[in-house]
RNA sequence: GAUUCCGUAGCUCAGCUGGAUAGAGCAACUGCCUUCUAAGCAGUAGGUCGCGCGUUCGAAUCGCGCCGGGAUCACCA
């Protein structure tokens, strides 16, 4: 049992002996810096019933706490708080349990499988800045998940279809004289998405065209010659027409493989990829199904909506009166699909938050129809990077590129490493690898260290920092125990056998400290898999490697007289290292042995 | 207009299930490399926690009202 369970029971104990009160449970929490002690028990709330001064009763219910929990050293009592020491005998028979083993242990009973769909990409232009933060949240909280317990599925969902598709479809048709990525050495998903870039160059050019010869804007864009070509294409593809859909194929095939490339540079993955081409369809069947529930309306034109204003929300459409499906339809039917398919407990979708309104009406929906796994939906919204001079816009140019972004942090890691003279012993491909790591891991921490629901600035003439709360400092001094380390078992240091020395350890305020984050590093995954935000995870990590930071700098490890307080430093300083690696790893963060 | 999210140091962010004097990093300024990796450590300076009212022994944190910013409110995806 924690010490903090402990605590709390033994308080309610003592409000019951000594006052004569029932209370739920008591909350111990970290005692300020500034004043003595581990964990803080405020009593002012229970004045009420103690009926006697602050002082008093904090002393009361301290003496009473001595009395009775054999951890507790001493404790001091200032105004109304109970400051509470916990004896060294309790960190380090902590510090004991942990040794060689991993800091996680995951609940057995939270095993629930978790579906995780994150990236959700469009087939026609390759993946920018905005991307990176979907896919960097939806697999670090997958991540977060599996270590808080829970089996996760990391699913993606291809949008492939659609007049969008097209665009870059009919341009390269037009325009391409047969480029391909072979041919004109550009990575698939680039190729594609300057097609894209190409359809909508000529078809503004016709719309200004016609608007010229005085054609109102609405009609003018809906009459451009292009518009007409791509719906009439759409309309070949869905008919199944063998052209089309080759050329769709291959077009695809080759965003594909760049995604591929853009996705292993990232280090996320999925266990199931799902194609909108194979799922637009799916959801007929639950209108049906709503519409004898009685869930669902049909209006006189044919068109069938679910009512929900008694929500407070609107109507919402869900087949229009030529039959079709809408965007909602699929995305209902999709869920339903995966409930069958995978009887998940919980399905994370990781979606910016301008779909906020979208998934609040699909899971109110969901519900409505009587699914019991519904309650289980959950968008992880996050909120968009913006640029200083605001939203990224592809029609504008300033959107920031995904490859050329991680590109470019590597080769500022190259240039720093240079600069400082870093890793110049190490072998040309170790030193490639290691720029990599600590370019992506700048990048990567730079995202996830900020609270996944609020709007974040990226600005790209700053290049992102390398000291500081970073990845890169993170790195820098689990590096530094590596070195330790290394240097032990050069020396012929055996630090295995806790037993033999622990005995001569007098804690450090900062060791004790130390011990405390490693304590907690476990709730720390739980409540970031609460709260489904790796920035918890980022936050953990930083402070740890600060304290740690300033412990290596006062702290003579390898350099102290005493064996048995080397030893002790060492394994600490391992158990240290595994912890930062652990939560790194979380955040898909690696860490170099060297830098 | 409605709904919703946000507003903390010059900048980027923590803290928010109410608790003691609001914390980091960057930028600025000062020190510290013949001692375990200085991508480091220590220090100085920088704040009416958007504004007001309320609840409370106690509010950055909870409630209400303003002000400012974003997003959404299609038979688009």
């Amino acid at each position: 049992m924690n010490i903090e369970q402990k605590l709390s029971d033994k308080t309610v104990e003592a409000l019951e002996k000594l006052y004569g009160a029932t209370i739920d449970k008591a909350s111990f929490e970290k005692t300020n810096p500034d004043f003595t002690g581990d964990l803080t028990l405020v009593v002012f709330p229970f004045l009420k019933v103690s009926k006697k001064k602050p002082e008093d009763t904090a002393n009361e219910i301290g003496n009473y706490l001595k009395e009775n929990v054999a951890e507790i050293a001493s404790f001091n009592v200032v105004k109304g708080f109970l400051n509470i020491v916990i004896g060294d005998t309790f960190w380090l028979n902590y510090f004991k349990s942990i040794n060689g083993k991993s800091l996680l242990h995951p609940a057995p009973e939270n095993n629930q499988v978790v579906m995780v769909e994150y990236s959700s990409p469009n087939t026609n232009k390759p993946l920018h800045l905005g991307h990176v933060r979907n896919n960097l949240l939806g697999y670090s909280v997958s991540e977060i998940l599996k270590a808080a317990g829970n089996k996760v599925i990391k699913t993606n969902i291809v949008n492939d279809r659609g007049i969008h598709i097209c665009k870059s479809m009919l341009a390269w048709q037009k325009w391409g004289n047969g480029e391909t990525p072979e041919s004109c050495g550009m990575k698939g998903d680039h190729l594609v998405g300057k097609y894209y870039v190409e359809f909508d160059k000529h078809y503004k050019a016709e719309v200004k065209e016609l608007k010229a010869k005085g054609i109102p804007d609405a009609e003018a864009e809906k009459k451009a010659p292009l518009m007409l070509e791509i719906q009439n294409m759409l309309l070949k593809w869905e008919a199944n027409d063998k052209e089309v859909r080759s050329l769709w194929e291959m077009m695809n095939g080759w965003v594909y493989k760049g995604f591929d490339e853009t996705y292993k540079m990232l280090g996320v993955d999925f266990d199931k990829i799902y194609y909108e081409s194979n799922t637009y369809i799916l959801g007929k069947n639950i209108i049906d199904e709503g519409l004898a529930k009685g869930v669902l309306k049909r209006r006189p034109d044919n068109s069938v909506y679910a009512d929900l204003t008694p929500d407070g929300l609107d109507e919402k459409t869900l087949l229009r009166a030529d039959g079709t499906s809408v965007y909602m339809t699929q995305d209902l039917g999709t869920a339903l699909e995966r409930a069958k398919e995978t009887g998940f407990d919980k399905h994370i979708y990781t979606v910016g938050n301008e779909q906020d309104y979208h998934f609040k009406v699909l899971f109110l929906i969901l519900k409505k129809l009587g699914y019991k796994w519904a309650d289980g939906l959950y968008h992880l919204s996050y909120g968009m990077v913006e640029l200083p001079e605001g939203k990224m816009k592809s029609r504008e140019g300033t959107v920031v590129d995904a490859d050329e972004l991680m590109e470019e942090m590597i080769a500022t890691a190259k240039k720093t490493a240079e600069e400082l003279g870093k890793a110049q012993d190490l072998e040309e491909a170790d030193k490639q690898q290691l720029y990599r790591t600590i370019g992506l891991g700048a990048l990567k921490y730079f995202i996830l260290k900020v609270d996944p629901k609020k709007k974040m600035l990226f600005n790209p003439a700053e290049s992102i920092d390398f000291n500081g709360n970073t990845a890169p400092f993170i790195q820098f001094n689990y590096v530094r125990i590596r070195a330790l380390l290394r240097k032990a078992k050069e020396g012929m240091l055996n630090f295995d056998d806790i037993n033999v020395f622990i005995h001569n350890v007098t804690l450090l305020p900062k060791e004790k400290e130390l011990l405390i984050k490693l304590y907690n590093f476990n709730t720390t995954v739980q409540q970031a898999a609460a709260e489904y935000s790796p920035a918890v995870i980022a936050n953990y990590v930083y402070d740890l490697a600060k304290e740690y930071s300033q412990y290596y700098h006062d702290t003579p490890i390898l350099k102290e007289e005493k064996k048995d307080l080397i030893l002790f430093r060492l394994q600490l300083s391992s158990d240290i290292g595994n912890a930062i690696k652990t939560g790194m790893s979380l955040l898909g963060i690696e860490v170099p042995e060297r830098m």
